[in-house]
DNA sequence: TATTAGTCTATTAATACAATAGACTTTATA
DNA sequence: TATAAAGTCTATTGTATTAATAGACTAATA
């Protein structure tokens, strides 16, 4: 399961999209709007911030807003940034590869297998879930 | 991430899919070889049996033994069964579907979407993905 | 009937997650 | 240029989950 700093971020990214570009809108606002309490929120903009996915503006009529285009970012970055590697297991992370603990023969290198493959097509998908799909698939269905 | 026990589990289970069939094994043989925590081991091998995965002989010359067929145990079941549903939100589980909290209105459904394909998808995997597999692959490596 | 081995309950330790508090800095604009 | 609006940062607290441990109890077999 996502982590509720995952969710978060997804929900305010998402409301922000909706938004026209370039404007800043306040933290009050998303935190009111999307039931995030608002000092948490405000930590997880930060950290988008730093990511690059966001943009702020200081003082009066500031605000955050989405700095990278809707296609641009996705829920594998959003994840990867708050809840740590998408894959299932330490060995078969893409950058931080780590030997499994319990891993005591190559033998049960087949559960690696197993889920080298559940992780890429994880993250493949996961790629293609992007803010400008979403937002897509939320007009759609009204 | 899996948790240690869903590890350890799927370790031992792998472990006794490659002994000859019904033959018990010592708990102490599983936790000394694959390196678990005897008596976490031994809660985690009760859950296993309670499933119907696995069965028990007491006794002198008793232990543990796959009860099912390597082919009908496959991972989504070992990951449902200790870390809980598979889902990365709480509105796309299969069996216990609960409303975000998050979710303010409709228009939301949208990140519903996108995670419900990437739950369809990694379950498919995962059920793919029994002891009779794993091990293949891990002889193939060999 | 002694020994081996599984079952169960309770407790502790460690870690990660979620949330809160408050002081500080920056910037726009009246 | 003062001031109010708004973002930034550090530290702390509470809570839940995970991981591991301890020990008493029950069952089965040679």
């Amino acid at each position: 399961m996502l982590s509720k700093k995952t969710k978060y971020a997804i929900n305010a990214l998402v409301y922000l999209s909706k938004k026209p570009p370039k404007q800043p809108i306040l933290i009050s606002e998303i935190a009111e709007h999307e039931n995030i309490p608002q000092k948490f929120l405000e930590a997880i903009l930060l950290d988008l911030k730093k990511a690059g996915i966001l943009a702020s503006k200081k003082g009066k009529g500031g605000g955050y807003f989405l700095l990278k285009s809707t296609d641009d970012v996705n829920m594998a970055d959003v994840m990867r940034l708050f809840d740590g590697p998408i894959a299932l297991l330490p060995c078969v992370t893409h950058k931080y590869y780590q030997k499994c603990d319990e891993c005591v023969d190559e033998e049960t290198c087949g559960i690696r297998s197993v889920f080298l493959e559940v992780r890429n097509q994880t993250v493949d998908l996961l790629k293609k879930a992007t803010l400008a799909e979403i937002i897509k698939r939320g007009i759609l269905i009204h």
